[in-house]
DNA sequence: GTCCTATAGTTCTATATTTGAACTGTCAAT
DNA sequence: ATTGACAGTTCAAATATAGAACTATAGGAC
């Protein structure tokens, strides 16, 4: 499967894939939330080949999670910045830390600490159901068909050959 | 940068996307919270190719995410089923999911609906602060170091030399 | 005006990862 | 004795990433 497919997935999980599953576009975002917005910022907090970051850049700007702004003429240099739509995926930001927090921290503790502005504590990220207010666990939740959802078909339907049944084809 | 340093780093979403940052495993993962538990099952669901499969199935045992059981004897059979470890990744599902369903939705709507047993209805996700209970805003978190932060470098810490600097030095 | 630096890229080759297709091995059913 | 289901493994070819160098524009130092 080739990564423009995955955006013609009817999965939204598929989808979101297409944009943010790989770890640099994810590093990348990161570095957004922490207030980077310009190229040499990108590089030198990741390490990240300038090449790849420059397609990386493109790639989210070309799909409405970044805006490219110019802060100077001559030369010309522009920064880029997270448009509503990569603020919108700051929930899944957070889901991945806190998740490494829970369990992928070593003895020292948590590397960075998260302060709600609107009750000034050190928080943990929880999520709930939108209906009732209540966290939200896998085995409480079940799934259904949507209007956007397909008859059922694997993202690639292929029969696989035997040897036999090859040799008998030819 | 090697996928093995990123889980050294002292970032809690470094360390995840070392476990959750290629697409294949996350479409693996989406599976399992849809009920998959077998190598048939994840590949033609997926049509991801075998060898691949095999090679995240073995790295997500290894991490602890997924745990391989017997479900037959003769022949040998295995199943691989979610550890707490993984399914505590479900905020982190359903954070991508959220996302897409939210901004990568075709005309035809959803393609799948939650369903929250516990009151009933459709819902979406919603993070909260866990010490106030309001929903989160990237505006409104501050971060600070942790007790696991390092001294300010970068991911990779490497100064670029100038084509002259270079010429200098030789 | 020549050099040096900062910034934001582009280009090139070497290496690593992924794909696609075929092959292996065990057992049950026909 | 053959076929099919299942869970992988193997290998060549295609694709992506890493690492290093190069380009371009402009400001200031000398």
């Amino acid at each position: 499967m080739r990564w423009d497919a995955l955006e013609e997935e009817p999965c939204s999980m598929a989808r979101t894939i297409g944009v943010i599953g790989d770890r640099w576009s994810l590093l990348i975002l990161r570095e957004c939330f922490l207030r980077t917005r310009r190229f040499e910022g990108f590089q030198s907090a990741l390490g990240i080949t300038r090449h790849l970051l420059a397609e990386r850049l493109k790639k989210m700007v070309r799909l409405g999670v970044l805006r490219r702004i110019p802060y100077q003429e001559s030369p010309k240099r522009h920064e880029y910045i997270l448009t509503q739509k990569g603020l919108d995926l700051y929930p899944v930001m957070m889901a991945i830390v806190h998740w490494g927090d829970t369990h992928m921290v070593d003895e020292r503790g948590r590397p960075l600490l998260h302060e709600h502005q609107n009750c000034g504590k050190h928080f943990d990220p929880v999520m709930i159901c939108s209906e009732c207010g209540e966290p939200l666990s896998a085995k409480e939740v079940h799934v259904h068909p949507g209007p956007g959802a397909r008859p059922k078909t694997a993202l690639k339907a292929k029969p696989a050959k035997t040897a036999k049944a090859r040799s008998r084809a030819a």
